[in-house]
DNA sequence: CGTGCCCCCTGTCAGC
DNA sequence: TGCTGACAGGGGGCAC
């Protein structure tokens, strides 16, 4: 999907046009996205105003206020966007017909549209009281770009697992946002082989890890994300971040770094890229400090 | 609990 | 020109 750095740029992008408009109604053409049937998802977004559109690991949350005949609680949209799914303002003026493959459409007071549109349909909707919201949050790992997300918590929780370090660092439940690609991009900028157990780090690699990971997922955000085929940004442009990944995709192209050959494994039924020159398979037995590049 | 495997679904591309 | 199989930013369920 659409990883940390993509969910950031959507919601960012939907925030300004979004906030303060109240939904006059939710049209749902897939069903199989929800997780209740269609007339009580609608019921439970009508007329109910935008308080805030944010993010919670890759998931795009839109706060929703109460509506008139309602108690005070501010329920969130959660929207998983799963490997295709994409979030497209329509603007007012816009007679546009639905795209293909639209999902649901969300309809403003202002004439503005929503469009949730997914070919693969792996994405979720689902409205979420506070406790509810609660719950679901807690099942998934610290934010790795919040403030008090800190290497020494990052080694901890390496030290713990014997997972591959590429699956320990998909794993939702550990932290919160990072899949394949910047899992990828961020063990090459680290010089660590993806397979290696995570408890095998040093931790001078853990440091090294937490610091190239954060800036990985910094710089994507910056650029807008990475649009290798599905993912868009809300207004539909392409993210840019792709020009600057080193070893995602580029399977028998030149390592930017030593020129050796990018090479793909399988890792736990899914590609990792690598530099095996930068990224030895072994347990690292060189003391030396090694700066990322 | 951790881990590996399969599946959900559609589209695209390489190879025959 | 087709057909087939592999693969794709994710994640839930299940067996071990």
């Amino acid at each position: 999907m659409p990883e940390l750095p993509e969910a950031e740029t959507i919601a960012r992008g939907l925030r300004a046009p979004l906030l303060g408009r109240s939904i006059e109604d939710v049209e749902v053409l897939k069903e199989d996205l929800l997780s209740v049937p269609k007339a009580e998802f609608r019921a439970s977004l009508r007329h109910r105003s935008v308080h805030g559109v944010g993010r919670r690991g890759k998931n795009v949350v839109v706060e929703v206020g109460p509506g008139s005949a309602r108690g005070g609680d501010v329920d969130r949209l959660v929207v998983n966007l799963g490997m295709s799914g994409r979030l497209l303002r329509r603007r007012p003026a816009e007679p546009a017909p639905l795209p293909g493959h639209t999902g649901l459409h969300f309809r403003l007071d202002d004439g503005s549209a929503l469009i949730y549109r997914d070919v693969r349909r792996f994405g979720r909707l689902a409205v979420l009281p506070p406790d509810a919201y609660r719950d679901w949050s807690r099942g998934l790992g610290p934010e790795p770009l919040a403030d008090g997300f800190c290497a020494r918590h990052l080694i901890g929780a390496l030290s713990r697992s014997r997972s591959p370090v590429r699956s320990w660092l998909l794993d939702q439940r550990r932290i919160a946002g990072v899949g394949n690609i910047y899992a990828n991009e961020a063990l090459a900028r680290a010089r660590i082989h993806p397979g290696r157990p995570a408890r095998d780090l040093s931790p001078d690699e853990g440091r090294t890890l937490h610091r190239v990971l954060r800036s990985v997922l910094r710089e994507a955000i910056d650029a807008g994300g990475t649009t290798l085929r599905d993912y868009r940004t809300a207004e539909g442009s392409e993210g840019s971040y792709a020009d600057a990944l080193r070893v995602y995709g580029r399977e028998g192209h030149p390592c930017t770094r030593c020129a050796g050959t990018i090479v793909r494994i399988r890792l736990g039924g899914r590609s990792a890229f690598l530099c095996p020159r930068c990224q030895p398979a072994g347990q690292q037995h060189d003391s030396r400090r090694t700066r990322p590049t």
